[in-house]
RNA sequence: GCCCGGGUGGUGGAACUGGUCAGACACGGUCGCCUUAAGAGCGACUGCCCAAGCGGCAUGAGGGUUCGAGUCCCUCCCCGGGUACCA
């Protein structure tokens, strides 16, 4: 009985079994030692997963592109290293921990194993032999490694500042983990702290970060976005003198063409010199107040935009170095610190805030600007939009065009000493400390008298104590380890303490891709060498959550790394597919309070990993958000089953005609026999060109859907072009469903589909000698005639002509003109 | 607000550089065959309207360019994502 249908759990395993056996996706580094290793390589990638309970459909969406992905570049004959490996330390297996008091490294471990089961359940093509996890010793030494690379070099370093706290994680977070307010991972409201902190000095890297965006091939709204995230403004630093006090100001700005129309200054509330200025007027108290007010706020309110302009006079004037004018201070919460100097020149005529506050504080609004036609609009500021607006009320500059004032009044600062151009970044430093249990330990050791201290390279890795409590109380758990903490410092000798800070973990995910290349080297992090031969990674694979936080860290550690000349690449990832999300079936993201999560493995287990990989694929383009359905998924199913049968029954298995291998393209097939020859080039050619480079898997699988339709449409025709057709149809199925992919290729010919190259699609099988020209009348179809395949224009036109659907509609009217497309339509346009 | 995507049948989605009456492939639906039956399988039909034709209307709405527009241009509406007091 189950002989005789399509049964995954008798064919998924045998393959599994021999891949796994026979280790068949396992590459070697040991380029040139055979004529294997002479191949062109391919390096391809998805992002490794955090391994938290079982794996979710997204995973096997991920893995099942993938995959597919590394599969057609082995059978086109290129040397393919695709691994795998596990985001191993972060909060949720801390959380856990702490309220089951299991160790996070037990439950991890678990989490990793079930994730090992799936993947060879799914059957992915991986290299086992490069295996890694983030939280293992042997993996994050050399993370530690790096940290001291870094700090060697001065992009890792201390500094206090306000710094995003999380109360409920108990932790710091960086900039871009706070989303809308609120810390990215729990989601509870942030508070803004001072605290000294470990940074990576990654806005050294800003302008390069920006600019080698150009060379990589990426989605291009994910490069908007990393665009956008770092944030280059280009402007004029102009300095502000405060003459009672003697300090000059400078502010950052991008309309310096705007400064004859700064009356007023605003400091940010967390401006160090904001008591100062204000001590010993008369508004010393209320600026106190406010300023405490503002700093006690949360991140969410104070970030608001609508909120109505405050603010407090700090009693003193600047003096506007152009005009010379006196104009007063003010601190205001819409000032921020963390951008570039923390005080700006307000300009209430040509900005909307400035413009709302002087309006608050009745403070004066002098254009400077004038629009190229019309007035400016009342009641709001002027914002300048084109090249053609001129200066006015500017002195010497007035009639100027805003784009040269702009240049000429820099230039003016400049040789005034008033001012420079300058470019600012919206990027900040990375903030990389993490006062929790569960990451990788900083390799840093304060002693009393040598103070920080990198622990040395030979005494790493700095592992992980064992800790009793893992609850954080505003400072790591590993603060409580006191035989960990107290140590000998490496440079004298004396007693020192370790620092007891973790790493983000999106440190431990910014290299991996590079341990890969050489995960079992236990001398170095990795051989630059085997690293020229595999880097950069040909094709990445993943969500486009990660566009910004982790796609943005990897390419800074490798222009990092780059420099110190530990490898020779500036991007890590040449190529960046983007995948949607699987929805629920309700067609909401999946989510456990809404009920409607799918779990994979359970539909793996009832309809085989080939069917739901395929469903997966076929559900539409893989970069769309698409919903699951089970329907659909039977659909994929029932296909997979038909070409088994077509298998099974073309094959001497079911003691009819066939014969194993026998599935070579016939002779001189004629008829039916033809046609079904044809169809299977015609496939080839679309799979092909599907998967090169546009990764339309969908309208790939659908191609082989139409091969097989016609496989059993044409029953009649001779089995050697069905057998050849079907043989075709695994072959091209393999990188979607390999286990039936292999399986059916093997009845019919007796050999293992992935030791055979991908198939060529005969160019003379694509065309064929007649085809159906398209006979239109002033742009709408009267008839369709068949004429010969590359027929001269003139043919075509009098075949159009003579048609009967066309003399019926031309009759009485005049041809104005007559267009012919080579082998599609022609049409007469008639009058 | 700004920056990206995207609006095509009952549903998911096809349609290469504007060119075969748009709708591949699949889901769902209807009918039939096979079967004692169920299931599975196989086959046919399936955008809308209609006086049923060599007919009309249809790719968010409205204009435009063109012999020809889902595809290009303009205006607007809706949905999704990113980002936001960044000077």
């Amino acid at each position: 009985m189950s002989e005789r249908r399509y049964d995954p759990t008798r064919i998924e395993p045998k393959w599994q079994e021999i891949w796994a056996r026979e280790r068949t996706w396992e590459v070697s580094n040991q380029v040139g030692a055979s004529p294997l290793d002479q191949r062109e390589k391919a390096y391809v990638v998805e992002m490794l997963p955090y391994p938290s309970g079982e794996p979710h459909i997204g995973h096997l969406k991920n893995y099942a592109l993938g995959d597919a992905i590394a599969h057609y570049h082995r059978r086109i004959g290129q040397r393919v290293l695709h691994p795998m490996g596990y985001d191993a330390f972060g909060l949720p297996a801390e959380n856990y921990a702490i309220q089951t008091g299991v160790h996070p490294r037990t439950s991890t471990d678990e989490s990793i194993a079930a994730f090992q089961r799936a993947f060879r359940r799914w059957g992915i093509s991986i290299d086992w032999s490069r295996e890694l996890a983030t939280h293992q010793p042997e993996y994050y030494r050399w993370t530690q490694w790096i940290f001291l690379k870094l700090f060697e070099r001065g992009l890792a370093y201390r500094k206090e500042a306000a710094v995003n706290w999380c109360p409920n994680d108990q932790t710091v977070l960086a900039n871009e983990q706070v989303i809308d307010g609120r810390c990215e991972r729990c989601g509870h409201l942030v508070e803004v702290r001072q605290l000294e902190q470990w940074f990576f000095r990654i806005t050294d890297y800003a302008d390069r970060l920006l600019d080698d965006l150009d060379t990589i091939d990426w989605p291009e709204h994910v490069k908007t976005m990393q665009r956008n995230w770092i944030g280059r403004s280009d402007g004029a630093e102009v300095t502000f003198r405060c003459e009672e006090l003697g300090i000059d100001y400078p502010v950052f700005t991008t309309r310096p063409d705007t400064l004859f129309g700064a009356t007023f200054f605003v400091m940010a509330p967390e401006h160090p010199d904001v008591f100062r200025l204000a001590a010993g007027t008369q508004y010393e108290q209320p600026v106190h107040e406010y300023v405490n007010r503002a700093l006690s706020e949360p991140v969410e309110d104070r970030e608001a935009t609508e909120k109505p302009k405050t603010g407090e006079p700090l009693g003193r004037t600047v003096t506007n170095p152009v005009t010379g004018e006196q104009i007063p201070m003010y601190v205001s919460d819409y000032v921020l610190m963390e951008y570039g100097t923390g005080a700006i020149m307000a300009v209430p005529a040509h900005d909307q805030r400035d413009y709302d506050f002087a309006v608050a504080f009745g403070l004066p609004i002098r254009p400077v600007v004038a629009p190229a036609e019309g007035e400016a609009p009342a009641g709001q500021a002027f914002v300048a939009h084109t090249a053609n607006e001129r200066l006015i009320n500017s002195d010497i500059f007035t009639g100027m065009s805003a784009v040269d004032g702009q240049q000429a009044i820099v230039d003016w600062l400049d040789r005034e000493g008033k001012g420079h151009p300058s470019v600012s970044f919206r990027l900040r430093d990375w903030l990389v400390s993490r006062q929790r249990y569960w990451g990788c330990p900083i390799p840093i050791v304060y002693c009393g008298r040598c103070g920080m201290v990198p622990v040395p390279e030979r005494d790493l890795p700095v592992e992980l104590p064992e800790v009793d409590d893992y609850q954080p109380r505003g400072r790591s758990p590993l603060a409580a380890a006191e035989n960990w903490v107290n140590v000998r410092c490496p440079e004298c000798g004396g007693s020192a303490r370790r620092e007891t800070d973790t790493m983000d973990t999106f440190v431990d995910s910014s290299w991996y891709f590079l341990r890969y290349c050489d995960a079992r080297n236990d001398k170095a992090a990795w051989d630059r060498q085997v690293l020229k031969a595999w880097m950069p990674v040909d094709q990445y694979i993943g969500g486009v959550e990660h566009a910004i936080l982790h796609l943005m860290y990897a390419r800074f550690f490798i222009k990092a790394l780059a420099d110190m000349h530990y490898l020779d690449v500036q991007e890590p990832f040449q190529a960046l597919f983007t995948q949607g999300m699987i929805l629920g079936p309700d067609g909401h993201k999946m989510s456990k309070s809404r009920g409607n999560v799918i779990s994979p493995m359970p539909i793996v287990d009832r309809y085989g990993a080939d069917a739901a990989r395929c469903y997966i694929l076929f559900i539409g383009p893989p970069d769309q958000d698409a919903a699951w359905s089970e329907t659909s998924l039977e659909g994929v199913h029932r296909f997979l089953g038909r070409l088994w049968r077509l298998g099974y029954e073309l094959s001497g298995d079911a003691g009819g005609a066939g014969e194993a291998g026998a599935a070579e393209q016939p002779e001189r097939p004629s008829g039916d026999a033809l046609t079904v020859v044809r169809k299977a080039h015609w496939a080839i050619d679309k799979v092909s060109r599907d998967l090169t480079g546009r990764f339309a898997f969908n309208t790939a699988i659908s191609a082989v859907m139409e091969l097989v339709n016609d496989i059993y449409r044409y029953a009649g025709a001779d089995p050697e072009a069905r057998r050849f057709a079907t043989a075709t149809a695994a072959s091209l199925l393999f990188p979607f469903a390999p286990h039936l992919g292999a399986e059916v290729y093997e009845m019919l010919t007796g050999r293992r589909v992935w030791e055979e190259s991908w198939p060529d699609a005969d160019p003379d099988m694509l065309v064929t000698d007649t085809f159906e020209l398209v006979c239109q009348v002033n742009g709408r179809v009267r008839d369709r005639v068949r004429a010969p395949s590359g027929a001269p224009r003139e043919e075509l036109e009098r075949l159009c002509l003579a048609a009967r659907g066309v003399q019926t509609h031309l009759d009485g009217h005049e041809i104005a003109k007559v267009i012919v497309v080579p082998d599609k339509l022609v049409n007469v346009v008639a009058r």
